[in-house]
DNA sequence: AGTCCACAGGAAGGGCAGGCGA
DNA sequence: TCGCCTGCCCTTCCTGTGGACT
């Protein structure tokens, strides 16, 4: 028997681990969401107004990443669009996410894609934008209905952009003659909404909702609800889903992290032809999410970030703290080697915040008096990640 | 109190590629 | 094909800044 021929026999003839993989990813939707009860009939009783007709408020969703503000929504959007088929009632619920490259992350985009998602295309570049909102416009007030927009991230959508777009949306149903739109604004970000213009912040906040953080007990609630689905029976060994519950709450209490992490623990106990899920497996997961994050932010970033982060890979096996200049220096003479064009400090300076933006390296401005103030760079990863991180820097500049 | 360092980061604009309508 | 428009990446120029030093 080849070797190949081996692993599949014996993965074959291994009982399952799961049942429907599905319930731990973010895209499932489960019937009920625990512990987000309030949240759901609050905004079940905003969104009401849409049912006879009426436009109903704006509505800010504040909370931290994983406290199902995403969930919540979609899941009210969808009842909503359900009950108002049923009463002949048009109501139509469209989402979009920000943060989404190439798709909704400029102005230009946003307008294209909703207007694609209300059924008239547009092309991704080329036209003046005024004439891309007048698309959306028309498409909008083509059919008589209430339009709820739901804008996830939408703190990425203004920081790209400015919030005039947001000034427009808000002031849109002056002009519609049929249908009538609200937004239901989502954002990580609690400062956000004070970052806005007042115009925009007034109209576009007109009822606001707290998700506050899961605490392990509530985490565990919804880990168990969800394994009922996904794991055949008793494959969990005892402490599997509380450990998972307390690695997420620590991380503020991020649902997705907990269903991830699990989910994970699954996959590496099915991997490895496992009959249970014991908390080693927990712990594995734990470190692959970290090395699977870092590994896939780095091969997708462009070369010249990769350059900055690789300078900054190097320096830190030396000193703690390093500083920008520093880096641009190391930079520079990487990108002698390589024969690269270099960029300029401000650019670089650019693409160190970017690293900093997706969480591969922290950063914090000093300011060392005499000596100028300077960011200080550092990388917080664990030992396996910063391994596995230099390993790959390696292996693509030498 | 004033100076000065080493940057941060805003604003404006150039150049390019993709795409449009005429 | 041409002129025009967009986003994107980048440069140039500039102002702002916290705190050690004088």
């Amino acid at each position: 028997m080849t070797d190949t021929n081996n692993i599949f026999t014996k993965f074959l003839a291994s009982k399952p681990i799961f049942s429907n993989r599905d319930a731990l990813t973010i895209s499932f939707k489960p019937e009920t969401i625990p512990h987000r009860e309030k949240q759901v009939n609050d905004l079940g009783r905003i969104l009401a107004p849409a049912l006879k007709g009426g436009r109903p408020s704006n509505i800010f969703l504040y909370g931290r990443p994983g406290t199902g503000k995403t969930l919540v929504s979609r899941f009210v959007g969808s009842e909503l669009e359900k009950i108002s088929g049923e009463n002949g009632q048009s109501v139509k619920v469209m989402y979009v996410n920000c943060k989404m490259k190439k798709i909704a992350d400029t102005e230009y985009r946003l307008l294209a894609e909703l207007s694609k998602a209300l059924g008239k295309e547009v092309p991704f570049t080329g036209l003046p934008t005024d004439q891309v909102y007048n698309a959306f416009f028309d498409a909008l007030d083509s059919r008589k209905q209430t339009i709820i927009l739901i804008v996830d991230e939408i703190d990425t959508l203004v920081q790209k952009t400015g919030d005039e777009i947001l000034y427009n949306l808000t002031r849109i149903n002056q002009d519609l003659n049929n249908s009538k739109l609200s937004i239901i604004g989502i954002t990580n970000n609690l400062g956000f909404i004070e970052t806005l213009d007042p115009r925009v912040k007034s109209s576009l906040s007109e009822e606001e909702l707290i998700f506050p953080p899961y605490n392990a007990l509530q985490l565990q609630d919804i880990l168990k609800n969800r394994a009922s689905i996904a794991f055949t029976q008793d494959v969990l060994q005892p402490g599997v889903i509380e450990k998972c519950a307390a690695l997420a709450a620590q991380e503020h209490g991020d649902a997705r992290r907990a269903l991830d992490l699990l989910r994970v623990a699954g996959e590496l106990s099915e991997r490895n032809s496992h009959e249970k899920v014991s908390i080693e497996h927990v712990d594995d997961a734990e470190e692959k999410i970290d090395v699977d994050r870092v590994v896939e932010t780095v091969k997708s970033m462009p070369k010249q970030s990769q350059i900055v982060l690789y300078s900054i890979v190097f320096l830190a096996e030396k000193t703690k703290e390093i500083q920008t200049g520093e880096v641009f220096d190391k930079y520079q003479e990487i990108c002698k080697q390589q024969g690269i064009k270099t960029l300029t400090t401000r650019r670089v300076s650019d693409l160190i915040s970017e690293l900093d933006l997706s969480s591969v390296i922290s950063t914090k401005i000093v300011s060392k008096g005499r000596y100028g103030r300077t960011r200080v760079i550092s990388l917080n990863l664990s030992d396996t990640v910063y391994n596995k991180l230099k390993n790959l820097l390696e292996e693509i500049f030498l």
